[in-house]
DNA sequence: TTGGTCTTTGCATTCGCAGTCATTTCCGTT
DNA sequence: AACGGAAATGACTGCGAATGCAAAGACCAA
């Protein structure tokens, strides 16, 4: 009886060209062409050479989910973001994923509406076995302590693992936020309000106390108003903002990069505020809408690149060696001192 | 000999739960199991509940590798972009995975950093047998040839296949820039200047002929310069179109936001020539910050939500029965008015 | 020529699950 | 009680590549 496959049936239709179908053509076995393809394997040059031949003019690519099965090994790395649309994510997530797949290395992208909705993509995670994970997006303890049971590299970005050590790469609110206020006080402003992100948000409500608590070493306590991170929101904000204040606000500290855009546009259009001058506004991230001519904004920039970077460099040294401890690092931003706020 | 695994052999270690191990803790076959977590199958609903407990006690999830392995299914998409870092490719990304994934299918994210570079990551969208591919960056004809020859259905997302035909969801250039050439020229505008894309890019020549041809069927002949898609772009362009034109230009017509925001900003502050009292300036694609108060750009609307729908559709049609015949799909743009440009 | 070492090569097995086929169990009927 | 048909279940195989192991060559020295 023929079992395993006998080598002698034509067989390179469209789809399945596999390693058999290379090996009959070469003249050698599966095995010799599995090698091949491997880097330090022990093949012959000149039956390498035979092979690579066959498999080009068989159009052969080796079938990377039967590679995963056997060695598993998935060279897939889930990334797990949440407001895509938010300006500021599409350069991470391009950013990483360029690196990512310089290390031979594919993404899985899972896009949330919320950043609640973790939960219903985690079991995709786990079924497609992949190597790793990069999350933007709020764990809870018991998702992370999944991710440990699992053994499945994880590294947060721009939030902390809460109550349980998890390597992560952030962006310091705490100094940016500060570097803000103390300009912002310094200068002479006195009436502030803030704008925080839903209540759900890591980086909203690290952002928002970290201004509050810069604020009230001053002694000074902040108006706070939520917004959902767009530029809606931070017109909005501002309006309500202004009534709690009784139209006194000199200064407005948003969360995000975009509210600060749109309580910008409001000022000056709706309500008809001078920025910088009647009313000073800060942002957060740098994202590119920042720096154009008609904004300017005063704000946080995130060290995109070196965040990444450290991103994808530190899971895929915990892929490697599984039990490096967790490490978090926190970048500093830069100060972007543009013309919508008076700091000192 | 005891081949096969023996079902007695303790393993419910981080990584590896199996279906075995599911069977073992049921007390049955792994047949049942894999019956278990299919639709259809035919299982006793005691013995399916039994299973479905096992399964959770022990946190199994079906190997989604090994299954793809065995049906030659993988449930996974690739998704392919070039600009993701161009504020209009974000809202699309994230519409596209997130309605792909209601339908049970994975994105596999390649994102380009050049539109010609999308060769290197052919040969991994191979080695995944992905089920199908969504693709906004230009393919040759021989790369669309080797997606039909492989058999993987593929949707171009505003782009057509050059002579061949295949699948595609396209916003309607013609129609689009027509609207925009039509309003300017029938304003009085006389002197007219387009900043284009990158010579690579399809959807940049697509939108300046189509803007230079209806043009030229007023008879006016337009000039014309190259940007890279981006904010700095559309100043550096606004610039050099000034001094071809003796500074006499008074419409300009760039192929995306982007550039017209840039050349708005540049034209406003840099230039000092007032928008659009002495200069009107047009867009394309509708994305988020032409709408914003500085701006309010007049510019052409891609109906973003349903294209996506459409080229998910499409592709889920082709995935299902591959002999579809291809399809193009057009859709008209929404013309905005804003406030960037006199229109008639 | 012979023996020994190192390199190439092929065989057989394995990864985890789906699905075919054969067998058993369960029920309703008469 | 005996029978028939449907439903439930289990044994087994194979998807495509990687790899341990053993066998076969290649090469050199004596």
């Amino acid at each position: 009886m023929a079992k395993k496959k006998p080598l002698d049936q034509t067989n390179q239709e469209k789809t399945g060209v596999t390693s058999y179908d290379v090996a009959r053509r070469a003249g050698v076995s599966q095995s010799a062409v599995s090698r091949a393809f491997r880097k330090g394997a022990s093949v012959a040059p000149a039956t390498r050479a035979r092979i690579v031949e066959a498999a080009q003019a068989l159009g052969y690519e080796p079938n990377a989910i039967a590679q995963g099965l056997i060695t598993k090994r998935s060279n897939l790395v889930a990334i797990i973001i949440s407001n895509l649309t938010n300006l500021y994510y599409p350069e991470v997530l391009a950013e990483l994923t360029q690196r990512l797949s310089q290390h031979g290395v594919r993404v899985l992208l899972f896009s949330l509406a919320a950043e609640s909705d973790v939960e219903e993509v985690l079991g995709q995670v786990w079924r497609y076995r992949v190597d790793g994970a990069i999350v933007a997006a709020r764990l809870s303890t018991d998702q992370l302590v999944a991710f440990s049971n699992r053994g499945v590299p994880l590294v947060l970005y721009n939030r902390v693992g809460e109550g349980v050590p998890v390597a992560s790469v952030c962006c310091d609110s705490d100094l940016g936020e500060r570097a803000l206020v103390d300009g912002l006080v310094q200068a002479g402003h006195t009436c502030f309000g803030i704008i925080g992100g839903p209540a759900d948000s890591y980086v909203g409500e690290e952002r928002a106390n970290a201004a509050i608590n810069r604020l009230a070493h001053y002694g000074i306590k902040a108006e706070f108003v939520r917004g959902q991170f767009d530029y809606e929101s931070g017109g909005a904000g501002l309006k309500t903002l202004m009534e709690l204040t009784d139209n006194k606000l000199d200064a407005l500290i948003c969360v995000n990069d975009l509210m600060a855009i749109g309580a910008m546009d409001t000022a000056r259009n709706i309500i008809g505020k001078k920025v910088p001058n009647d009313l000073s506004i800060t942002g957060f991230d740098g994202v590119s809408p920042a720096t154009w001519e008609a904004y300017q904004l005063t704000t946080v920039r995130q060290p995109v690149r070196r965040m990444t970077q450290a991103a994808v460099a530190m899971l895929l040294e915990r892929i490697e060696s599984p039990d490096i401890s967790p490490e978090q690092r926190l970048f500093a931003g830069e100060l972007l001192s543009g013309r919508s706020a008076r700091l000192l």
